[in-house]
DNA sequence: CTGGACCTTCCAGTGCAGGGGAAGGTCAAG
DNA sequence: CTTGACCTTCCCCTGCACTGGAAGGTCCAG
């Protein structure tokens, strides 16, 4: 199948696939006499794998790398646990980031709730941050 | 005083600094006869600002919007305080976002755990992810 | 008067995941 | 034979907040 059509199927655009290519997350795609690219149907689901990557949060390098290990010849289930344990770590650390900024700005918003704006002195540019 | 003494005294950089004057959040500083940048001390106090505009996760963009305000004498506080309803709207919805995604990983992490690799169909890469 | 610390401008690059668009080749239909 | 849809490579651009480095000017101590 042309890269049209893969994309299409994939409901994706000929440039990423391109751009995956070019960064070695697709291997380089066989060509038509013409010097199209021309995909197999394997190709379906390697892509719909770096989707189900994608939506876990993993990084296009992180993919690349177990791509690299399943076509190796092993299964990359291992490392994938590995990168899901520090993706949860990650995950878990910015999350209590975020709520802790929740509660700091929460907090800072009541105060600007009780504006009184001419007693703010110039230099400090607004006291409610 | 000098980029470097401001740069040190409020934990920057004199490249930040100079980015900062480029970008529109300090104004262009006055000159010595050699042509060093000579700031006045208010600068300490807009700096300060400025990192606690970031601290609350507002983008350059948005200080910069409420510095604007500020300089043309008017108190920000009203602006600042819709800035912050927004941030809080988005950080719940980032917040809610990352949750699911905590969740939905912690699933497949389970999964991974009972890994039997030699299972694992080629074509999908991996069934744990 | 020399060395080193400081300052100036300007250009370019970082990370991430692509997107935009030019210039040109190919293929099938009308 | 031409039109239009598709394909090719190529290089640059996006957003965000800086950071690095080159080439040159300035200031002060020794």
């Amino acid at each position: 199948m042309r890269i049209g059509e893969l994309a299409e199927a994939t409901g994706t655009t000929t440039k990423t696939l391109r751009f995956y290519e070019d960064q070695g997350l697709l291997p380089a795609a066989d060509r038509t006499p013409s010097g199209y690219r021309d995909y197999t149907p394997d190709m379906l689901g390697r892509l719909d794998f770096i989707h189900r990557g994608q939506a876990a949060g993993l990084t296009l390098a992180q993919i690349k790398q177990i791509l690299g290990i399943r076509d190796s010849g092993t299964p990359p289930c291992g490392h994938v646990s590995d990168l899901l344990t520090e993706r949860l770590r990650d995950l878990d650390a910015q999350i209590a980031q975020l709520v802790d900024l929740r509660r700091s700005i929460a907090e800072l918003h009541d105060n600007a709730a009780l504006a009184e704006p001419d007693t703010c002195p110039p230099d400090q540019v607004c006291r409610y941050l």
